[in-house]
DNA sequence: AGCAACTAGTATCTTTTGGAACTTTAATTG
DNA sequence: CAATTAAAGTTCCAAAAGATACTAGTTGCT
């Protein structure tokens, strides 16, 4: 079978057409999430993107990261004025203090150069502090500063908001399952073997 | 309650915690999936950023996207010399013969300026030809030439192997229901409502 | 019909990006 | 314990990206 023709074999096309559109669509509601989670139009294409696709799963969860993230980084650039790689440091500081730009980029897939100017200037704009590795000269143990931590406050309600709305379609227990299916799958990707030195693209976080 | 406290009472922290983590890891088996998904150590930071997130559920599909990604797009890079953007057209006439540009901009938040380039390269390369729209003359349907069809043909298979790779964890009937709740999240996103112009940021596809 | 508002696609220009090389410190090994 | 190899972070530079402006074609309004 050619892949050409897999393209349209349809399978994993065993969910919901646009028909099903309008009886899952909860009404736009006042929210912080909602806010910004623009609506969008369904034409033909995405149609096709999204559910006739051998990639469908694939689709999906990029287009998620797509509607997530857009929006939300595209707020703390207009509110902040950081970048996404600037905010993800500050986001995973509020995460783990005193993480490393390494362990950022390793778990993020940003380029570590890319870090590196983007620990610099928040640095200089006083969102976080460096401090020596205690054991390792060559590394820096980041922390946030007071006003860092406030951006963080400011900022993080916004992204579990649109979180939420983007799950509220589904009901607690969906949500929960949904969650440890992910989970399950994301969790079969570590094993005891290999790792990936620097990588190439961007695309992740938070 | 403070958006940083928030950060660490660890809602959502309703899966698996690292302990489980090799109950659920199947022995690296030599599929062409298998191959690009190079397994990764799970370091703290990252069993951080997917279990004790807030957004927990956000942190785990930019995840998958990044693994999904970052391997895949790199491999069309070196196999077919294409950009992401470039493939992304290729694929994007694989799954709707005839689509144009700005369908593609749309639907995939590529900056129609760079789905531009990318048109205009891939027709140079000979893989799509472009025929002026019937009855509007702005717009060009393209259309995937043989060889564009063969570089298809020699790489969906691989995006589908990964992706099953990926969900091969999981039962049929699991990937089924994973399916199918996020197809119900991402369906919800969709109403009879605006929509945005031109997206900022790339970030997604296939 | 005529003029305004809009859209598809292109061109230009500035900023950002990320690969590669480099510096300093740490780990490994003979 | 020197000598080699690796890693954290920075710097450099070519290349890519994206905001803006522009052209050509379309739609809508009166």
């Amino acid at each position: 079978m050619l892949a050409s023709e897999l393209l349209f074999s349809g399978q994993y096309v065993l969910e919901l057409n646009s028909a099903d559109l309008n009886t899952l669509v909860d009404p736009m509601n006042a929210d912080t999430g909602a806010e910004l989670l623009g609506r969008h139009r369904l034409d033909a294409f995405t149609h096709a993107r999204l559910w006739r696709n051998p990639c469908g799963f694939s689709a999906r969860f990029n287009y998620l990261g797509l509607r997530y993230n857009t929006p939300l980084y595209g707020w703390v650039e207009e509110r902040f004025g950081l970048s996404r790689a600037e905010f993800v440091v500050v986001y995973s500081l509020g995460l783990v203090e005193g993480v490393t730009a390494s362990e950022i980029a390793a778990s993020t897939a940003f380029p570590k150069n890319t870090l590196s100017r983007a620990v610099n200037r928040i640095a200089k704009l006083g969102l976080i502090a460096r401090s020596e590795g205690e054991n390792d000269r060559r590394q820096q143990n980041l922390t946030l500063t007071p006003v860092g931590r406030a951006v963080l406050d400011e900022a993080v309600p916004r992204f579990v908001a649109l979180e939420a709305e983007m799950l509220a379609p589904l009901s607690l227990v969906e949500q929960e399952t949904l969650s440890a299916l992910m989970a399950r799958v994301v969790l079969a990707m570590f094993d005891h073997a290999d790792a990936t030195t620097n990588g190439p693209a961007p695309t992740t976080e938070p």
